[in-house]
DNA sequence: TGAATCTGCGACCAATGCGATCTGATTTCT
DNA sequence: AGAAATCAGATCGCATTGGTCGCAGATTCA
């Protein structure tokens, strides 16, 4: 549940990729380069691949030596984007995307607060670029504070309750 | 993407209704009753009440007037929880299940990333009862802060980057 | 006390969406 | 010009999810 999908999954991952490769050389890289490197299915990538470049993400090149090219800075890129464009529209609860009301008297009152939680996501998503991913890539996790802070609520004055923080 | 599943959407409008009778009347509400005020399948409604039953979250009762019941206090379950107990484990990458390493070089740096928003989420999730959905009901979304406090996120001392709002 | 009825319980079936594969169009190098 | 290598689109099979049906247990009323 609340997962990514492989496809989404596996498009960060190659913009990763591409983030690193072309600070050191400007080529295109092909669709195979990065499936044997990144450890994704050739067909499976390609069709991301074409997808994103279909959305901007990336430029495509023809011919023998072509490839595929960042479109932009990665800095630019933000993980939600591309999910977005890989998974389309991110949604939480199924009603979010129903225009009809679900009608009864206390039915929907669960939304808002699930609303909230989602927009907290979104945000959450919104804030982390490919840069990001590619700055981050090493470092322990527990330790340090984010590198380029990972996201800042919007309200929210009090702190949360203890919560066991077992996260699993 | 991203979605929350019907049946984690249906159980928790089933709880928080629980939640809300609960409040008048002590007595069991059976599956029926649920059904129809909540506007949900009743063969499906079933079917989460019995788990939700196993699980811990009600209790069952037989017999003419049988029906379920509340376990516990709704501000002791929290959206996480149930959403566990009907889902299965929340998880965000797909490598995050798999013990093996995905192996390659740079390969799977983008996971520290994910694994920091997906603690998030997961933190996002544990901090919001039952409770807080009955109370937060009728009330304007964007304008108040949050009566709970929807969270604060570990660490994070800088401000995220600008980054348009649009929260779709 | 017995039977009817209402309940929860478990297993089964259908469908949307995801993942993977195959074939075709376009460009560059020889 | 030919051939190799690349991107591009369409198609097929599978898995998880959503939804339904029939059965067993408990209670209550006659």
């Amino acid at each position: 549940m609340l997962r990514l999908t492989k496809k989404a999954d596996y498009s960060l991952i190659a913009l990763k990729h591409f983030a690193a490769r072309q600070r050191e050389s400007g080529d295109s890289l092909s669709a195979k380069e990065v499936a044997d490197n990144c450890g994704i299915p050739l067909p499976l990538l390609s069709k991301l691949l074409q997808k994103l470049g279909k959305t901007g993400f990336l430029i495509s090149e023809y011919g023998t030596n072509g490839g595929y090219r960042l479109a932009r800075d990665p800095k630019l890129i933000s993980a939600l984007e591309v999910i977005r464009a890989i998974d389309g529209p991110v949604v939480l609860a199924n009603c979010f995307t129903e225009t009809l009301h679900c009608g009864h008297s206390d039915r929907c009152t669960v939304r808002r607060p699930l609303k909230r939680i989602h927009e907290a996501i979104l945000r959450l998503l919104e804030s982390v670029s490919i840069e990001d991913m590619l700055q981050d890539s090493d470092e322990d996790l527990s330790s340090k504070t984010l590198p380029h802070s990972l996201v800042a609520l919007q309200g929210s004055p009090k702190h949360l309750a203890p919560s066991a923080t077992a996260v699993k």
